[in-house]
DNA sequence: GTTAACGTTTTACGGCGTAATGCGTTAGGA
DNA sequence: TCCTAACGCATTACGCCGTAAAACGTTAAC
């Protein structure tokens, strides 16, 4: 059995987010022992959420995947807003740690946001919890730690560098979030990104014939320089566009750090 | 009665986007006349999702506060997927589509950020209407022309501009979304941010007492410089470092603009 | 052997989107 | 003028959701 030295939902949320079993007092009593474990729990609802989408995650469903009843969970985890943390901050655990610096900042700044990126599109469901209210679990410090530690000898002060940090965590989620979101539009194996694209306009085309004349700006932007389609690769136009966006964008973001490095210097 | 030339779902969509009553047929016939419009309709969905926030809006309480069935809502609009997308649109609606230019293009590119920024937080659930499967309404083509002409003369080939535009895009409703997310942490008037963000740090202290140590980066980072509070500005913590965030990074990526103009000229 | 704590399942409640059904209103043709 | 068919709208129903409450069976401690 397990006891919470002081009270309260916060601290038992942290202790399970840290394994914390050293605040927390294991008393043995009566009953049947556990026979699933949170990590049993967490690992199944990422799963879940990596195959099916989030919205395939509930009680009852992990609870099925398991052999159990959706309210069997309810014995080790206190709601599902609690198991939706676990699992964040589970699968943050798979992210690096550690970044070659003597290639300079730049490139390791590079290599991390690949690697944070990727992440997000090999568990997109992981950008629809929330990321405003830290969850405060291990592997979250850690992963902050680690951009900060890449930004650390560059001579920014400790402010500045705050925000860049902040910056670039919220840059490539949502670049990762325009791709994740275009990969799950109608539901399933519903129609392709480009059929349905493709439908959209030409209904578009015929309900507004006079379309490039009432904006010509997106247009002309829109139409020239189409990234050009590989032989073999099958990407879909939204998502070929999406991963153009980021690394360009990432390129103005790095730019304009070099800048900020030498106004402070 | 309404019938559409060609058919299909998209055509439907986009008729009611664009209230393409050109294409649309209006042929008289039996029955009582509606007592509704689709305008009203979206806007009563609006009214709840600003107050209320996106999960309180659902086909029954959009009918309620017509004085209407849920049911009703599905002579007007086929699906609440699609009043979802009328809201969106409709909600763009208010946006700025002129700036000064004559200030510079940077000074504008401000001025826009701001206001799509305040437009986010006036319509937190807008954030959560998919940005990468774009809905194509008037309003959405126009907000982005906006953009999109701020860039026009300032010597940035087609294809940067069109990656600029959205990484500007994504750059705001990322930083938007930091504060919108902090504001609705545990459902409606629960905690404040501040209450929620004092016992959770208080119970991560005492389940991880050696937090310092073995994070260091982070928490020298996050500890120096915190922004000070002005005397009768109780906007909570979180908010306050996201909006600081915003700007800074808005400083940031403008300056790694000014990198790509020089290079591209 | 008794008791009390515990894991798990079952049942139940009020929510959701929406398919199906039925009712009452209404315009056009007879 | 009446009939009919189309239509707006409400009701009911289905299978989901999170989770509270209760019931049941297992098990350790006394």
């Amino acid at each position: 059995m397990v006891v919470y030295a002081g009270q309260g939902e916060n601290k038992r949320t942290m202790a399970l987010l840290w394994r914390a079993h050293g605040v927390i007092e294991e008393k043995v009593s009566p009953g049947p022992k556990q026979q699933l474990s949170v990590d049993e729990i967490v690992e199944a609802a990422i799963e879940l959420a990596d195959s099916e989408g989030m919205p395939a995650v509930s009680m009852r469903t992990v609870g099925k995947l398991l052999g159990r009843s959706g309210m069997a969970l309810y014995t080790y985890v206190p709601s599902k807003s609690e198991l939706v943390d676990l699992m964040y901050d589970h699968a943050l655990g798979e992210l690096p740690t550690e970044y070659d610096l003597s290639v300079g900042w730049r490139q390791a700044v590079v290599a991390w946001a690949h690697d944070y990126w990727a992440f997000f599109l090999r568990h997109p469901w992981v950008l629809q919890v929330s990321s405003a209210r830290p969850v405060l679990g291990p592997n979250e410090f850690a992963s902050v730690d680690t951009l900060v530690r890449l930004l650390d000898g560059i001579g920014l002060p400790a402010l500045r560098q705050r925000r860049i940090v902040g910056t670039l965590t919220n840059f490539v989620r949502g670049a990762a979030r325009m791709i994740a979101e275009s990969r799950q539009a109608p539901g399933a194996t519903g129609v392709s990104d480009d059929e349905w694209w493709y439908a959209r306009s030409a209904a578009l085309q015929e309900v507004v014939p006079d379309l490039a004349e009432r904006f010509p700006s997106v247009i002309r932007v829109e139409s020239e320089g189409a990234t050009p389609s590989d032989e073999d690769d099958d990407t879909p136009y939204l998502e070929r566009e999406a991963t153009a966006t980021f690394k360009a964008g990432l390129t103005v973001l790095l730019d304009g750090i070099e800048t900020a490095i030498t106004q402070s210097s």
